[in-house]
Order: C-alpha cells, then sequence, then structure tokens
RNA sequence: GCCCCUGUAGCUCAGUGGAUAGAGCGCCGGCCUCCGGAGCCGGGUGCGGGCGUUCGAGUCGCCCCAGGGGUACCA
C-alpha cells in the first residue's frame, strides 16, 4: 500500500471516530484525497478534507474539524507529524524512521517495485498501431506504439492481466488500392506501360518493393491471370509489408501477444453474429441499396453504412464484429483501443454501437493520440502516405535513437499536439533529459561496482544511518513511484513517467553532489550504498516502464 | 455549420478544485585535491480574453478569439 492511501485511511478512520464520539456531526464524507503539496514546509502529503467537510458541517470552522480530526487520528507508524494549517488543511510529515526503513523494503522488492494493487485483476485488451499494411510506419504511428506499449506495461504493473494487440486490415479497400499499386509498379519496373490508380499509393517505396520482388521472384506475376496476379502479388508485398512494419516495432521495443487478422472476422463468421445480434436488437435498416446500423436510434448525428450498395462490408462493420469479438468471445473485461487524431469521429459511434450489442460502453476506453508535426529546423514536414515520401519512423529512429524517440514522444499528453524536430533532437543528444536520467543510472552502476572492487558488502547496511536531508529526499521522491504508476494506470496516462524520471534522476545527482557514498566510514558507506541501490531500482523501473534501457556504463 | 483536441516562461511541455504555478532547452554567472563534470549551485519571465460556479479556479460551466483534427457506401 502506498503511504498516501494509508494516509487517506487514516483520515477516514479519525473522522469515523470523530463522529462516533460526537465531536463531529454524522454527514457524508468527501473523497479523503491526499496531495503532495506543491511548496515545501507543508509536509509531505496534505488533506483539504477539512475545508470540504465545513460547508456540510456547518456552524464548525473547517479550522476546527481539522483540529478534531487530527486529534482523532489513529497512532501510524507511517505519520511523523500531523498539523493544522490555515484556513483548514491538515499537513503530515513522514516519519523519518519509517522513511529510513523503506530503503530495505524498496531493495527487497527490487524489480517488483512499483507494483500496485488496484483492488480488482481484470483482462485488459491493450489494442494500438494496428496501421494498415500498405506502407511503413510514420512517426504518428510510433507515437502511438509507445504510448500504448508503455500503457500496457503499467497496466501490468498495476496488476492487470494485459493482452497487447496489431489489429491487421488484410481486407478492405485500401488494401485494393495498395494491390492495384503495386501490380503497377511491378510491371513498370519489369518494362511495361502501367499507370498508378487514382486512389494509389504514390510514394516511392512502392517502386523500391516492386523493384525488390522482381529481383527475388522475377516476372512470373505477368504469366498469371491479371486478377489472379494481382492478388498473388499483393499478398506477398504485404507480407513484406508486415515484416518492415514488426521490424520497425522491435528496434523501439515494441512487441505484441496477438497479431489479429480482419479477414478472420468474416471467415470465423463473427461478423455474423455481431451483425444478427443487432438486427434482433433492431439496428439494422435497409436504405438506397446499403446496409446501415441506426446509430441515429442511439442519438448520434447520422446512420452508419455496415454493408455498401456493392455488398462489400465497411470498415465500421470490421470493427462492429472485432469488438464484438474481444468482449464477447475472447471476454477481455476492458478493452483499451488507441488511435489517431483521424479516427476521432469513431469514438461515439464505436461506443454507441456497444450499447446496441448490450455490452457496457464504460468497459472501452479510447485514447486518441494528436497529430504529430515532424519538422526540420522551421521546415514543416508533411506526414502523408498517400502523396508520396514521407519521413518514416525508421529514419527518426535512426536519427534520434530509440531511447529518445521514447522519450520525447512519452513526455506529452497524448492530448497534445506535438512538434517534433529532428534537427533539434539531433543537436540535443548531448544535453537531452533521457541521458540525465540513463546517467543517474550508470552513475550508480559506476559506484556499485565501484564499491564491488574494494569488496564492500552492504547487506548489513544500517539505514537508521541515513539521517540528511539529501538521503532523506531522495528516499522520498523513491516513495513516489508506486504511487505514480498508480496514477497512470487508473488514468490511463503514461506522460507522467518521463516526467517523473527526471525528477528522480535530479535529486539523485544532488545528492550525489552533497553526500560521498563511499568513504572512510565504513558503516555510513554500507547504509549509502543500500540507498542508492534503491534509487537505481526505482531508476531501472521506471526505464524500464518507459521501455527504455538501463545502463550500466554510458 | 456541427463534433473532438489544444492555447501556461523566449522555445518544447508538465501541473489529481486547494496554500507562493513547475521542468527541460536556450541565455548569464559560479563549482573539478574526492565514488563518472553526460554532473552540481545560483539568476526570470507566464496561465489567450470575458462572465459565472465555489470558502478557494491554470483546473469546472457558458460565451468569444486563435491553432489543429474530424465530419465518405476510405481506413
Amino acid at each position: 500500500m502506498t503511504a498516501k492511501k494509508e494516509i487517506s485511511d487514516l483520515l477516514v478512520a479519525a473522522a469515523q471516530q470523530a463522529m462516533a464520539a460526537g465531536d463531529l456531526p454524522s454527514i457524508a464524507l468527501p473523497d479523503a484525497t491526499v496531495e503532495h503539496p506543491q511548496k515545501s514546509g507543508f509536509g509531505d502529503y496534505a488533506s483539504s478534507i477539512a475545508l470540504k467537510l465545513s460547508r456540510a458541517a456547518k456552524p464548525r470552522q473547517a479550522l476546527d474539524i481539522a483540529k478534531i480530526l487530527v486529534s482523532h487520528l489513529p497512532a501510524s507508524a507511517i505519520v511523523g507529524q500531523a498539523e493544522v494549517a490555515p484556513p483548514g488543511f491538515i499537513n503530515f510529515t513522514l516519519s523519518d524512521n519509517w522513511l529510513k526503513r523503506q530503503v530495505e523494503t524498496i531493495v527487497a522488492a527490487g524489480d517488483e517495485f512499483g507494483s500496485v494493487d488496484l483492488g480488482k485483476r481484470e483482462k485488459v485488451q491493450v489494442e494500438f498501431v494496428s496501421a494498415n499494411p500498405v506502407g511503413p510506419l510514420h512517426v504518428g504511428n510510433g507515437r502511438g506504439a509507445i504510448l500504448g506499449s508503455t500503457l500496457a506495461n503499467i497496466l501490468a504493473k498495476a496488476g492487470q492481466e494485459v493482452t497487447r494487440e496489431y489489429y491487421l486490415n488484410d481486407a478492405g479497400s485500401q488494401l485494393d488500392a495498395f494491390f492495384r499499386t503495386l501490380w503497377a509498379r511491378y510491371r513498370q519496373a519489369l518494362g511495361q506501360e502501367a499507370e498508378i490508380p487514382a486512389d494509389g499509393y504514390a510514394g516511392t517505396y512502392m517502386s523500391d518493393l516492386a523493384g525488390e520482388i522482381v529481383a527475388s521472384e522475377g516476372d512470373r506475376f505477368l504469366r498469371l491471370p491479371e486478377a489472379e496476379a494481382l492478388t498473388a502479388l499483393g499478398q506477398l508485398g504485404m507480407a513484406r509489408i508486415i515484416d518492415w512494419i514488426k521490424t520497425d516495432l522491435r528496434n523501439i521495443g515494441v512487441e505484441f501477444d496477438v497479431w489479429f487478422s480482419e479477414k478472420s472476422l468474416y471467415a470465423n463468421s463473427q461478423f455474423d453474429q455481431a451483425f444478427s445480434l443487432l438486427k434482433e436488437r433492431g439496428y439494422v435498416v435497409e436504405r438506397e441499396g446499403a446496409v446501415w446500423f441506426a446509430s441515429t436510434a442511439l442519438g448520434e448525428d447520422k446512420d452508419t453504412v455496415v454493408i455498401r450498395s456493392n455488398g462489400t462490408p465497411t470498415y465500421f462493420a470490421s470493427d462492429i464484429a472485432y469488438h464484438y469479438n474481444k468482449f464477447v468471445e475472447r471476454g477481455f473485461d476492458r478493452v483499451i483501443d488507441i488511435w489517431g487524431a483521424d479516427h476521432q469521429g469513431h469514438v461515439n459511434r464505436m461506443k454507441v454501437v456497444l450499447s446496441a450489442l448490450g455490452i457496457d460502453p464504460s468497459r472501452l476506453g479510447i485514447l486518441i493520440t494528436q497529430l504529430v508535426t515532424l519538422k526540420r529546423g522551421s521546415e514543416v514536414i508533411k506526414i502523408s502516405k498517400r502523396t508520396g515520401d514521407i519521413i518514416t519512423l525508421r529514419e527518426v529512429i535512426e536519427e534520434v535513437g530509440a531511447d529518445a524517440c521514447r522519450f520525447f514522444f512519452l513526455a506529452r499528453s497524448a492530448d497534445s499536439q506535438m512538434d517534433f524536430d529532428l534537427a533539434l533532437a539531433k543537436e540535443q543528444s548531448q544535453e537531452n533529459p533521457v541521458y540525465y536520467v540513463q546517467y543517474a543510472h550508470a552513475r550508480i552502476a559506476s559506484i556499485l561496482r565501484t564499491a564491488a572492487e574494494k569488496g564492500i558488502g552492504y547487506e548489513d547496511g544500517d539505514v537508521d544511518l541515513l539521517s540528511t536531508e539529501p538521503e532523506l529526499t531522495l528516499i522520498r521522491k523513491m516513495l513516489e513511484f508506486p504511487e505514480l504508476v498508480e496514477l497512470a494506470a487508473v488514468n490511463l496516462e503514461p506522460h507522467h513517467l518521463p516526467h517523473y524520471s527526471q525528477e528522480l534522476a535530479g535529486i539523485f545527482h544532488s545528492f550525489y553532489k552533497q553526500c560521498r557514498v563511499i568513504s572512510e566510514d565504513d558503516q555510513l558507506t554500507k547504509a549509502r550504498l543500500k540507498l542508492v541501490h534503491a534509487a537505481k531500482i526505482a531508476l531501472a523501473n521506471a526505464l524500464d516502464l518507459m521501455g527504455m534501457t538501463a545502463p550500466e556504463r554510458m
């Protein structure tokens, strides 16, 4: 349990006791939320519960209520001091003794440090990237990939049973356009006249892909009937693109548990099942030769086509079947979809269709990542798969490195549009927060190596000797880590991690400057070795959640 | 037009209705007899505008202004 939660519980207990004793009227308790005061001097945690209670408990003043609560506060090893401050805050200072002992707790927890218990273990699916296999990943895909993989890590750390999934659009009209483009490029590569379809993919990577295929397969597709050639060649091209995608993802540390085929939804009649259910419930209408989902019946602005007048299902049809599969067939308790800003219009429709299927829409969380504007200096680079050449994710990774790429993408909340200046990212490669954090880890590793070389063991180090301000500040900051994991897991907000890791690294560097670890004082040396070992664990675990490396040397 | 996201320091961005709004970069000064100077210490400027709700608003509501995205029988 985090200190935060424990203090919150103490407050609730105090309020209940005060009411039982008649010192406070029996009223409903507001959330006993506890926060870190912005300014030092107000303790480690502060609660404004008395201010919130004062309205209902009139004519009691908030300050008096705070005093009453403090007087009923149960004894606790965690709290060193609980003070009342106007206009009615209760400020808690952690006990030094308890703080010191947490070093042992952290070292004992090791990789598990930071794990939190949200009270229930749910089966959670995080679906992300899911880019169509029609071209290389761009930086927008990269943002989703990094956000999704980190969020999955965080949820796992918070005790959830997490499945990471990539939805592969291996059917549909965009793939069809990809097939036709590749066919044209293939014929061009073999010296034939061929025109790129108007709705095709103009990027030069398509010519490269066609060239690769000619090199390995020759002209054998020309000897097939055209329809057959188109499909056979297309499948081969798609497989190669998927390989590119997998390679890029691996290079930024993103792995999936499941690659889910859109096509399989039709082969396994998931679509038929979902569709019949919708029909049964009266949400299907036929009009203008097409089949529609009656979204307007559930408050949407317009109905949505599910089956086109030419008989082919739309993307939305697949999405209905896919989410039916997620919730009903596979039984996920919660599903988190991470989509790009261009899918924003689908959010409500998706939630509405879940209601229509009888699935509680609150079980689906949809995160929209806002656009990434790629820049090189002041020059804006337009991202579009369809209008020609693009800066791919691969190029960005090669330029700035996977760790830096992850850190920068993670540091911004998904809601914020962001500028990614390649020139700047490269320039900053030394003065970069990424290295600042990793350097702290490497520095600790170096200290521990030095200690090992000198044969200093610190298992028996006495944490009671840790008493100076820099030491205790470092411990305090480490203890925020589990709280942060909980915050990020509950709010689906990974962007707190980079900020936290920078703060933790900063406090460590400051400690390092002020406190010599390996000194003539054997006992203090051992105690401090234990402390920096704990700090190394905290840094490593934070970096690990972010999918970054924690280098022993730099 | 309607819907969604965003406007916080020169720049890039944090900020769970609370007390004196933060970080990094950039800029200007300091700090290496000592475990890694990719480090430390100091220096300053800001919540787009207005009206509300509240004991208390950067945070919630409404209106306005600005930027971006969506609004297909594309995905």
